[in-house]
DNA sequence: AATTTTAAAATAATCGATTATTTTGACATT
DNA sequence: AATGTCAAAATAATCGATTATTTTAAAATT
């Protein structure tokens, strides 16, 4: 793994703090790399928006708001929305093929007798996800990591094991909506799906103490 | 100007090709800057998209397709959409007074005696549509900031004067909306207004000589 | 006492040189 | 002749040291 993505995961876990100095010459001690791929990984980190970078004032971790995480969850509501639309104009059959798979493995962990960790429960829904929009243009794939990419570092410092359970049947009604091609229901059935995650979200990041 | 907006500038303006392999060395000599700086910029622009970057293959202009310039289209439109919903949403006095300033400054333009020069042009379309969509969450800004960005080197690439002109009556009408926040109409029109131009680029496009 | 100045320390940015990797093209092999 | 191998050249990535900037804290001024 390189220096990015191992700063990357640092800021999503947590492990570097929200609004903490990046201190570079620490860092490059820390985690024993060089000077030059260190300012790299920072510099493209700085324009995902994990970081911020003031010239001449190095890099902070950016910080993180209940503003912000709502702002976020309603960009990826419309992101979301749009990509499964345009996934359901293009997709061929390894897009469906993927959802089906995707969705049958999820299964397979909720029904299973033991509760899988969170770490396979995210992965299964991770894959879910992204099957469905496979089909959607590249941009809007971009525009969408950009997106997951920073409301993860919130789910991640809200969520460390399974909590929410209760999503096979929407999972499978959206699953069904897109394979015959139904637009309009999809998107409905996203919407409210995206809706009702970002409401069990922000009640817990009010929880949590804001 | 530092050397990432230097570059920014030569890719857009079409100084850097598409699809042209960046010699990092030799650019180092051109542009006169050192390794450290000229490589983080590069990284910076890989990040957005203008240049492709592969591991120890070095960096490369992002080739330019039909195809992706209908994808930054489209994905604009629905961007532009919900910036304007959430700008009508939560514009304060400012808002409203941009949006009349920056639409007055283009109208002079348009009726002035002489044709405006491109650039003219492009600042007071650029400012009156920034001015729309002010009010709008942050991170829809970065990503309409993002999609811009690369649908711009298509539009520069395609039209060296103005050649539009008659879009003041759809700019009035749609400040008219959001000035009123009617949201509905606002989104409509900005959806009309962006059919219409994307209409015109692809057409051109297509006759430049895909 | 509060504010401003100044010098030292800390830190960010840059540079020149070195190391690692990939590409190129000549030569050998089938 | 086509393919494969290898060494040289070219280029990308990294490193250690240097330079520039900001931060700090103590001293001077009001």
């Amino acid at each position: 793994m390189n220096i990015k993505a191992i700063l990357r995961e640092d800021i999503l876990s947590g492990k570097l703090k929200a609004g903490a100095k990046i201190n570079i010459s620490k860092l490059k001690d820390q985690y024993s790399v060089g000077l030059a791929p260190l300012r790299e990984a920072l510099s493209r980190l700085a324009m995902t928006g994990l970081l911020i970078n003031e010239q001449n004032k190095g890099y902070t971790v950016s910080s993180m708001s209940l503003k912000e995480f709502v702002d976020l969850c309603v960009a990826s509501t419309h992101i979301e929305s749009l990509a499964i639309e345009q996934a359901i104009e293009n997709g061929g059959e390894d897009w469906e093929e993927e959802i089906i798979a995707s969705l049958y493995q999820f299964k397979k962990l909720e029904t299973a007798k033991l509760k899988p960790s969170f770490e396979e429960w995210s992965t299964a829904n991770t894959r879910y996800h992204n099957a469905l929009i496979d089909g959607c243009s590249p941009i809007i794939k971009e525009l969408r990591g950009l997106v997951r990419l920073r409301a993860q570092r919130y789910i991640r410092f809200l969520f460390k094991e399974v909590i929410l359970v209760d999503f096979q049947k929407e999972h499978e009604a959206l699953a069904d909506a897109c394979l015959i091609r139904d637009k309009k229901k999809a998107k409905k059935l996203i919407k409210q799906h995206s809706k009702k995650a970002m409401e069990v979200y922000i009640k817990r990041y009010k929880n949590a103490g804001e």
